[in-house]
DNA sequence: ATCGTAGAGTTTTTT
DNA sequence: ACTCTACGAT
């Protein structure tokens, strides 16, 4: 143990020697917090602590696991399986399958994951014959969702004047409704959805202050990983659990909490100091992963945000390379540039894929990637997007799964009643539905009474509805006796799924059947994983669980050597000798949906400081001048964050662009064959879709443009003291709109607008206090 | 009940 | 560019 401890660096000792009370330790990127914790534990349990009695909640399955096994390598095996450890999703649906009868559900309740919830409110919706475009399930399910992380369950809606109010203003007085009869569906249903988790879990430890008191005794130290990614929900279970021993230790950085958009509070790690009596704060501020070019360039980035914590990242590492910036034509090129630059490397420096990371702020910018790695033969790997367990053919099978499990879950019988097609069609479907509200039942319980409620329906139908609950019956039969790795097999033949796939011979329905080949050898691990675990025997239910609340990432056996393709967002608490961070560009990052406020912004931020911090030792900032959204080429200008860092940091691979006004060369590889090869695109203009311009057009907005000087601050100054001179009928030049004919006049003093039709991007009312504009004749 | 097609919406990030 | 939905034809 000793030894362990005599290899970390006097910060890092601090947090794993003290034993007893509340602490904080801020730890900056790359500063080794993981070995703090895995320390900490171990050294928890040598000095007598025993495993049972201590919770540790990570911000993924993967991240729990791997400790874990650090840990077991310290203590022993036999020790280490003791542990709670996992996320805060898996932890608490232990215990509440534990303690479900006390909240009035089933201990095998199905969680609904999110393509599950969102066709729910559709159909609710659908069925109080609301206005889809009004209400937007997406929309509405965000609403619900931040609501339960916040804890207003619908009685305390119905108790809140203003959320009401604030919902009718978004033109939705309804929310209410639809949110109650969700929350009704999903309990009649026997599912919670991932807040319910938390949510239900607050239920469970108010309500029954001896199930609290117990794992208040149960979990006597309690530590927390990416404590500032916590949201209002899991903050109040953390301080009711660690309320009677006060043994918390929260480990986070302020400066990488990037989830503020699922509900998580920056404030929690900002006030913890003020929640718990004498708090220890410690901070972990040498980084090991990055060289120090990245370290500091990084830094400097995250100055910029005003919402911080203070704290000074150095490392001892070698200076390193600078951070290399390039920009490409399109993101089709970009993609070629990344590509051939992995392969070069490659050759070069004897690295493997594995060493690289292709980073992006959007999943669709994935696309382009794969395409150029695929020309390459660079193996690669995506992670999430939609993910393995999220496909058509694999939630199929899932489904029949989940319904033996439990017959009550809709949004399974829902999807698997008609496929394979067996005559239930959408008009049997909505009568069961509307006899399943009425009787307040699961509609799998409705079919199982069919002569007792008169549905209307042929006997024909009636057959078919009762041949279909005599199969799920059969499956749960066969379920005490199969493991799950059998009865998939026997269910994916005998529902006829199998069939039904051998028929589509084209390659999309040749790999859909691989994926379900794969499902099953991902059931029999599974099953081989379970036996060496006590007690487990590989059942069903037990798999279910686990899909349930795997990620891609989870699922990664880090085992094949392949270039990684995620979101920033995943890429947290992960590093790579080599980082792409690609699609650094205006409106994409940042998004063009965060720049609405500063916190947004800053939010936008800490994923860059995340992104670059990924890197050990090179990093690439890679951006396009214009490339393909929702199929159409759009031109964009170079992200802001790129400038945010000095120039010190920097090689430009291109030279830095001056002037964002690009002319494309006309080839194919954008405009394809067509003659549009005549017509040039105009930069898109606050959201205003770009209009081909004729080359006649396009010079002489150039011309003009040529004409004006750099806008200095002196010439701003004169076009504002040069206001009270504009006309109608003057000709005048925007810096973003460009050249634009005023239409009208209005308005006086610090009001004054002026209404100005530009050549390109339409009529526009501007207030002359802002707008920069130069008269041109 | 099933199949085909036109039209709309999608791309901000996820347990 | 791609996928999902609604509606109409069979």
């Amino acid at each position: 143990m000793q030894n362990y401890i005599d290899q970390l660096n006097d910060a890092q000792k601090a947090p794993v020697l003290q034993k007893d009370g509340p602490m904080i330790v801020i730890a900056g990127a790359g500063s080794g917090k993981t070995r703090v914790l895995t320390l900490r534990i171990a050294y928890l349990m040598h000095q007598g602590v025993d495993a049972f009695n201590i919770l540790a909640l990570t911000f993924t399955n993967k991240a729990a696991r791997e400790m874990k096994m650090r840990i077991a390598q310290i203590v022993g095996n036999s020790e280490a399986k003791n542990l709670w450890m996992g996320t805060f999703h898996s932890v608490f649906a232990r215990i509440l399958r534990a303690e479900a009868d006390k909240l009035g559900y089933p201990s095998n309740f199905t969680i609904y994951d999110s393509q599950d919830s969102q066709r729910l409110v559709g159909q609710i919706i659908k069925e109080m014959q609301l206005d889809k475009d009004i209400y937007k399930p997406k929309e509405v399910l965000n609403r619900i969702s931040s609501y339960k992380n916040s804890l207003v369950t619908v009685k305390s809606y119905f108790n809140n004047p203003e959320l009401q109010e604030a919902d009718a203003m978004s033109k939705k007085p309804r929310l209410g409704e639809i949110y109650a009869n969700y929350v009704e569906r999903c309990f009649k249903s026997g599912a919670m959805d991932f807040d319910d988790l938390l949510l239900k879990t607050n239920e469970l430890l108010t309500r029954f202050p001896d199930v609290l008191m117990k794992y208040q005794d149960r979990f006597r130290y309690i530590l927390v990983d990416e404590y500032q990614d916590t949201n209002h929900s899991q903050y109040l279970i953390v301080r009711a659990l660690s309320d009677r021993f006060q043994n918390i230790c929260v480990v986070g950085d302020d400066a990488q909490s990037i989830y503020a958009f699922r509900g998580a509070n920056i404030n929690n790690i900002l006030n913890f100091q003020k929640d718990y009596e004498g708090v220890q704060t410690y901070r972990l501020e040498q980084n090991y992963r990055s060289s120090r070019n990245i370290v500091e360039a990084a830094n400097t980035i995250i100055e910029k945000n005003k919402v911080k914590l203070e704290k000074v990242v150095w490392t001892a590492n070698d200076l390193g390379p600078k951070i290399k910036v390039h920009r490409s034509l399109t993101d089709g090129e970009e993609g070629r540039f990344v590509a051939s630059t992995i392969f070069e490397e490659k050759m070069r420096d004897q690295k493997k894929n594995s060493d690289f990371a292709i980073l992006y702020r959007t999943n669709a910018q994935s696309r382009a990637m794969e395409d150029a790695l695929r020309k390459k033969d660079i193996p690669y790997r995506i992670y999430g997007g939609l993910s393995f367990y999220q496909r058509k053919e694999i939630k199929d099978v899932l489904s029949y799964l989940r319904l033996i499990i439990n017959p009550k879950d809709e949004e399974a019988l829902v999807r698997v009643i008609n496929y394979p097609a067996r005559g239930i069609g959408n008009t049997t479907l909505d009568k069961l539905t509307i006899a399943a509200n009425h009787y307040k039942r699961s509609i799998f319980e409705i079919m199982e009474h069919l002569d007792k409620i008169d549905l209307k329906i042929t006997t024909g139908t009636k057959n078919k509805l009762v041949d279909f609950v005599t199969m799920i019956k059969a499956f749960q039969v066969q379920d005490e006796i199969m493991d799950a790795y059998q009865l998939t097999e026997h269910v994916t033949k005998k529902s006829g799924l199998v069939q039904e796939l051998r028929k589509d011979t084209t390659p999309e329905g040749i790999t859909r059947m691989e994926n379900i080949e794969e499902l099953l050898n991902g059931i029999k691990d599974f099953i081989e994983g379970q036996k060496e675990i006590d007690g487990a025997r590989g059942s069903l239910s037990e798999f279910l669980e686990d899909v349930a609340l795997a990620t891609d990432l989870d699922k990664d056996n880090g085992n094949d050597d392949r270039v990684a393709l995620m979101t920033i967002h995943l890429a947290k608490g992960l590093e790579f000798p080599t980082v792409f961070c690609v699609g650094m560009e205006e409106d994409l990052f940042p998004s063009a949906m965060s720049m609405n406020t500063r916190s947004e912004l800053e939010e936008e931020r800490r994923l860059f400081y995340v992104a670059l911090t990924r890197a050990e030792h090179q990093a690439y900032l890679t951006y396009a001048q214009s490339r393909y959204r929702w199929g159409k080429l759009i031109d964009s200008e170079p992200s802001r964050f790129i400038e945010e860092i000095d120039d010190q940091y920097l090689e430009y691979l291109t030279p830095p662009e001056t002037n964002y006004r690009y002319k494309p060369s006309i080839n194919a590889d954008i405009f394809g064959d067509v003659d549009k090869s005549k017509l040039r695109l105009s930069k898109p203009i606050n959201g205003i879709p770009p209009v081909y311009l004729t080359q006649k057009e396009e010079s002489k907005i150039d011309r003009n443009i040529r004409k004006l000087k750099p806008i200095s601050t002196s010439s701003i100054k004169s076009a504002i003291d040069n206001n009270g001179h504009l006309e109608m009928g003057q000709v005048v030049m925007h810096e973003r709109f460009g050249k634009g004919t005023i239409l009208n006049l209005e308005g006086a003093g610090a009001d004054k607008k002026a209404e100005i039709r530009f050549d390109v991007g339409g009529i526009k009312k501007l207030l002359l206090r802002f707008a920069k504009l130069q008269v041109l004749s």
